[in-house]
DNA sequence: ATTTATTTTTAGACATATCTAAATTATTAA
DNA sequence: TTAATAATTTAGATATGTCTAAAAATAAAT
């Protein structure tokens, strides 16, 4: 009858969410426990308890998926997160760089009317202030036109999101050259003669990229 | 090291505040248990903890009083709920006897930065929607005037928090009619010929008094 | 002032969320 | 394909916040 999570099982279920949100749909210990900031042995407890309430798929050594009861809790805290980021910076004047710490405590308040009204107050916004967008009541939202990185202008920032062609020859390139689904990267150089083009990652890693594989490379726009 | 308390301890230490804000300074398990909605023995091991922070003084079988940085806390979380009762009855158009709760929640969010936002966003308040003071930064509060119940009209509803005259005989005469430091009372009838007073507890059980008596009786208005 | 009743504390449990160290399973390499 | 390496799980601890039942201290009553 325990329905609720603590604050720790949601924030493990949010962290399951946005490992699988890029195509990479199963989730490997370390890896989550990369994100949680812990030990592997203490994600594996959490896993079997959010299996025991049907949040995610868990088999030992396997890995975890997420259930669809899961992504609709998951999406329901990350809509809270992204509301209080636009009250924060619309409503409070906060910088968009100072409000992820707060809105990480304020995504747990617990009141479905309490979120309505604020969503309403807000004007129903659509994305948040980094350019995500805010999942509605249903947990729908528009996943953000998806550009091909060849289409983008430098110094467009995205996420890589997407590749529109599964040769196992392109994704080991990838590999090689360190880019992986999900990362967030800007275009620093286009060259127009070639179309090739030199991105960077967070970590400050550079890329040279062809026309041709720029032009099956899928970004998702977050500012 | 362990600066920052849980949220637990917060409510502890706020409850304490509480139940020492009107002259009674000294604070029992038991009524700290009722308040908590726990055990005298969890209550025990929690006082225990608070003391370790000098946060509250105890001595075991005597009950506890709070210190100054105990105050100073307890305080801050006031001023935090206030301020988010304050924001979602004028921002967010809940009704006055909804907000408690998920101030409850709000109130332990953990940003001195976004508190002073809080603040300014919502008009520097003063009072929050039930009437009660909202302590400033630095602890301090208009404590709302208090008046004598003499000087009160019919309907007047007020917290009595302070007897003007300390003899055992007056405060022996309250013990017998049944009326205690922190009562919140309704004045029900004046009696113009003499000045006697007929008020109403909370629980319902009324009580009279002479026109003297009601003269020492200091109330804090609420509503 | 001694007995009775009440309040408070202690002792021992349990659940959650975490850890370290050891054991097990899966993956990679020779 | 067996051996070496890496990932994962299990076992056993610790800290927090709670409980019940029993012991100890204080307060009330005869």
């Amino acid at each position: 009858m325990r329905n609720t999570l603590t604050q720790t099982e949601e924030n493990y279920l949010k962290a399951i969410y946005h490992l699988s949100e890029n195509g990479i749909d199963t989730v490997s210990t370390t890896s989550l426990s990369e994100s949680m900031a812990t030990k592997p042995a203490t994600v594996t407890d959490m896993v079997r308890k959010l299996s025991d309430k049907r949040l995610i798929h868990y088999e030992r050594y396997k890995g975890v998926n997420i259930t669809d009861a899961g992504k609709e809790l998951a999406l329901n805290i990350i809509r809270k997160h992204r509301l209080w980021e636009v009250f924060l910076v619309d409503k409070l004047q906060f910088n968009w760089d100072e409000v992820h710490e707060i809105a990480e405590q304020l995504e747990h308040i617990r009141s479905p009317l309490l979120v309505d009204k604020l969503d309403a107050y807000l004007g129903h916004p659509k994305v948040d202030p980094h350019g995500d967008p805010i999942p509605d009541k249903n947990g729908k939202f528009q996943a953000g036109p998806t550009l091909m990185l060849s289409e983008v202008e430098e110094n467009y920032t995205g996420i890589f999101v997407n590749v529109t062609d599964d040769s196992s020859a392109l994704l080991q390139h990838l590999d090689k050259v360190g880019l992986q689904l999900g990362d967030k990267i800007q275009v620093i150089e286009k060259t127009e003669f070639d179309g090739s083009i030199k991105i960077r990652k967070e970590d400050g890693k550079e890329i040279f990229f062809s026309a041709h594989i720029s032009s099956l490379l899928a970004l998702r726009k977050i500012a």
